[in-house]
DNA sequence: GGCCTTATGTGATATTCGTCACTTAAAATC
DNA sequence: GATTTTAAGTGACGAATATCACATAAGGCC
């Protein structure tokens, strides 16, 4: 099944993808990994979106990042390699294929496969990237810009420019609450940046 | 040089280190690697260790994480290899050996040293794990929560109850205001919980 | 079409934090 | 020991965000 989806690896490997791959189906809102959950496998996107996002104790959401088809959940590579406990949950944004690699399977391609090895390496950094952005953007900007941000974000997710959400979801990826998010939309909405309405924000 | 530091390296790439490193000495507060830099080698800390931090446009600054003896800034790894420039600021906090490691040795080390492999993998997980930690406390704690926090990791870095920083270094590396941070040292210094004076901070 | 559920709008108010404008104090330098 | 530099204390104020308490509206469902 996987083709064009991972460039950098090579046929050998992409084969052994397809046979001792698991796939597996999530609908949408599915929870794919929890907090805390023992991570057993490796899953990697065929298609669809998972998004990730991370939990305080009082049960406070926020988003980190978003994983598209040819991408991986890299904590799930060394956590699983370790025995680790998640760190974060993964949640399908909309039905969702995904490969599952056990952490045997992927030890043994590290040994057999230095295109696996570049492959997650890829992946580590890019997320370690992301992570860096969502840092300078909690840390430096306000919410009325974390908001643009994440509704072009969505926006070129789907390539719409209509976004289909609740002003409590995005409370929730951004770790505020609904209030203000409706109170900032709002007033964007007077800056004739947005058009608003109910389950649904429209870019102009 | 490098010796019981790293333990989870063999023998073979342990002497490689020793000969294809190049040593650096660092002065505290000297800069090793600032945003936007070309990457050029890979260091790796023998002895010190480095503050690294990020920095938003108005040059407020972000405690990312320290780096450690046996630890190496991973940014350097994938980045040194693609020729990326840096995203993040690294800073000695003390005087600091490090063994700087050219691209090209590492490139060649992944295809012959396995544990050259895992060292990469398990930096770069840590990491991974820190800035997820970041990332929790600048959104979902309150600055008093994070001071205490951070007196509590420098304290346990150096072993000592006794803190040498100033108020506007704590608050450059929360990214927030001095008067703030004054004020709420003063606060936690009413409560008990720390002894003030100039230059010092005691943890009760 | 009426009812119910869910989403959104909005005022009032409290906190937290950032900023400005100083003062005071400690240490460093001469 | 006087002077200068640097660190710390503090009041006043404003901005951003959080929280509470509702009112209103839009769609789904019978």
């Amino acid at each position: 099944i996987p083709k064009q989806l991972i460039p950098q690896i090579d046929e050998a490997l992409r084969s052994e993808l397809q046979t001792k791959g698991h796939l597996k189906k999530l609908e949408t809102g599915e929870v794919m990994l929890r907090e805390n959950a023992n991570i057993k496998a490796i899953p990697i996107i065929l298609s669809g979106t998972l998004k990730v996002s991370r939990e305080d104790q009082a049960g406070k959401e926020l988003l980190l990042y978003y994983v598209k088809p040819g991408e991986s959940c890299v904590m799930s590579f060394f956590g699983g390699l370790h025995h680790d406990t998640s760190k974060i949950k993964a949640v399908a944004e909309e039905p969702t294929e995904i490969l599952l690699i056990s952490t045997e399977d992927s030890n043994e391609w590290v040994k057999k496969y230095p295109s696996w090895i570049d492959f997650i390496f890829y992946l580590y950094h890019k997320r370690f990237e992301e992570l860096l952005e969502v840092v300078n953007e909690i840390a430096f900007q306000k919410i009325d810009e974390r908001i643009i941000h994440l509704l072009n974000k969505k926006a070129s997710l789907t390539g719409h420019k209509e976004i289909i959400t609740t002003h409590q979801q995005i409370a929730d990826e951004l770790g505020t609450s609904r209030e203000v998010v409706s109170r900032l939309l709002k007033q964007m909405e007077g800056d004739k940046k947005i058009a608003l309405s109910r389950n649904k924000i429209t870019l102009l």
